[in-house]
This record gives structure tokens, C-alpha cells and sequence, in this order.
DNA sequence: TCCTACGATGGACTCAATCCAAGTCAAGAT
DNA sequence: ATCTTGACTTGGATTGAGTCCATCGTAGGA
């Protein structure tokens, strides 16, 4: 995380208070915090911070490569620090959890060329999306190979 | 398009003339339209129709499985009546033009047992994104092999 | 310590989407 | 053909996420 802070000030990036409580709340593994989630945190260690300061920060984070921004429904953006290990994302149906995932092989490669249409294709997104076994388990009866209509 | 709204009304579904503009706007290949730009679309045939029902046909077309939604950007949400036929989506980080693709293979299979957490996946979204032929011209010079400062 | 350009603030504003109470109408019943 | 009724539509208000901007504050170099 210090790291992080040194880094950005060696790129010329003016270390205010606020910037270092946004970077650090956003510090860890599987960390997708909103813009409001990062707001409510920072506010908890710097009162009067604005929400227009977070979204600049975020914004300048994002810019310089140290987040990505993710949107996993149609809702608020969400903020991922991990962004110098590439990853793709694995989203609960059910309560919207979110984990870091790795497949196999290079994505990429699995578009070919005749389904490209002349793009210079470099990056790629890809949400799977399932039931978290907490979800699972809230879904299906306990023993669902018995007919409830047959129970009681 | 006379298909899918005879299949509606067979499963219950009320037809009424702004249901039946919403589908026929959305009808056709490739087709990503914001609910905003449905509305804009309806407008033409039924002057009246309030954007209100726009999204609220859209949103019964999603959950009878007739159209998907996707998100490419942060911004509103689009609709894509190419329901029954799984794709992915090929978006250009210039000009946001979107075409439907096809990958190979399953994009399921690419997630390893020890990635999926205990979750219970069932889709994939993938988003490829790169330059279209035209912004990557735009963004290049004609002869890139010239340095521009050694020219006139 | 002082300066000043860059950053923070908060309130207004925009854009996408949803909500709601009142009016309208599709389609089955008569 | 007309009636009836519950589902649908309307448009204005509201919410939620994010941006803009004039003004104030301060990090960090001289």
C-alpha cells in the first residue's frame, strides 16, 4: 500500500489526505467497493470528506492504472485494486458477491479472426455468474429429492 | 417479429400498440439500442407513447427471455433482441459501436473447478473491446512508417 | 515561512431509471 | 355489438449515480 503512495508520488501525483484515506480503504483482495461504499469508509477516518473528492481520486486512480472500474449490474460502478494482476470476475445471482477469478489460456484467443470485423480487439471482460453456495443453499429445500407435497 | 409477438400473446402477454412499437423498434441484427433511443424510435409511430411504458415493455421483453441486457459502458443500459441465439459482444473503445460475435467453444469450460469458489455457474458475459476499422484510422497516421516531424 | 498552483468542498445540476395515482383500453363475457 | 374489469399507459415526481463549478484550503517547492 505504501508502496502504492510512494509510487503515485513519484509519478507527480500531490498526496493530500484524502487521496491517501481513498487508496488505503481501497486496499486488499477481492476489495469492489462503490463510489458510496469508498465514501462511507474514508468518511470514517477523515469526517469531512466529499463524495465529489472521492470520485475525483477514484477517477485519477483509474486513469493512472492502479484501479479498474467494473460494473457487474446496471448499477453504481464498483472499484477493484487489483489491477496489475489481470483477473476476470465471478458474480453471485443472488446476493452479488464478487470474486477475482483466473481461467485458463489467454482469452483472447478464443475470438477468431473472422468474427472480428477488421477490430484491433486488446482487451476483454468476462463476468461469470452463478449461485454463491450461501445463495445455493437459501435456494433448494434440504432434501429436494422429497416431494413437499408428500411431507406432513 | 410477427412470431415473437404471437408468441407473447401466447403465453399471456397483453398486446397493445406501444408494446407492439417497442418490438418492432427493437427488431433486426446488431441491434443495441438505449431505452432511450427505443423511445426516440417509438415516438415516430406512436407520438404519444411516454417513456414510462418504454421501459416498462423492455423490461417484461427481459424477463420473458425475449431480449438481453448489456452494459458496455457505465452509461444506460441496451437492449438486444438477439435473445435465442448466444453471443458475446465485440465494442469499440472509440466510437462504442457494438457488434454481436460468436466465440469458439464453450466460454463456461475456460473456468477451472478451483476458481468457482462453490459457485454454481451458469452464464458468461464477455466484452472484447478494441478499435473498428474507422477509429483505428482515425487515431493513425495515413503512413505510419514516416515520422510526421521528418515530413514537409 | 511564504507563495501559488493544484486539490477539496458542497451545492446545483445532469442523466438514467423507477414510482405512483389517475385515466385508458384490450379482450373475454354477455 | 356492447359491457366490464383488471391490466396497461401516462406524465410528473422522485431516486440514485455521477459530474460540474465557484470558492476556499493546502502541499510542497523557493
Amino acid at each position: 500500500m505504501s508502496d502504492l503512495l510512494e509510487r503515485l508520488r513519484g509519478r507527480g501525483w500531490r498526496l493530500t489526505s484524502q487521496r491517501r484515506v481513498v487508496a488505503e480503504v481501497l486496499d486488499g483482495e477481492h476489495v469492489h467497493l462503490t463510489a458510496d461504499e469508498v465514501h462511507a469508509r474514508a468518511t470514517l477516518r477523515l469526517p469531512e470528506i466529499s463524495r465529489a473528492t472521492v470520485y475525483n481520486a477514484l477517477g485519477e486512480l483509474v486513469a493512472l492504472g492502479e484501479v479498474v472500474e467494473v460494473t457487474t449490474d446496471g448499477r453504481a460502478k464498483r472499484y477493484d485494486p487489483n489491477a496489475h494482476r489481470p483477473h476476470q470476475h465471478l458474480v453471485c445471482s443472488g446476493c452479488g458477491l464478487i470474486r477475482d477469478v483466473h481461467p485458463d489460456g489467454d482469452p483472447l484467443a478464443v475470438l477468431p479472426a473472422a468474427q472480428r470485423f477488421g477490430f484491433a480487439v486488446s482487451e476483454v471482460e468476462i463476468t461469470y455468474r452463478g449461485l454463491c453456495p450461501a445463495c445455493a443453499r437459501a435456494v433448494l429445500p434440504p432434501t429436494p429429492s422429497i416431494d413437499p407435497g408428500t411431507v406432513g
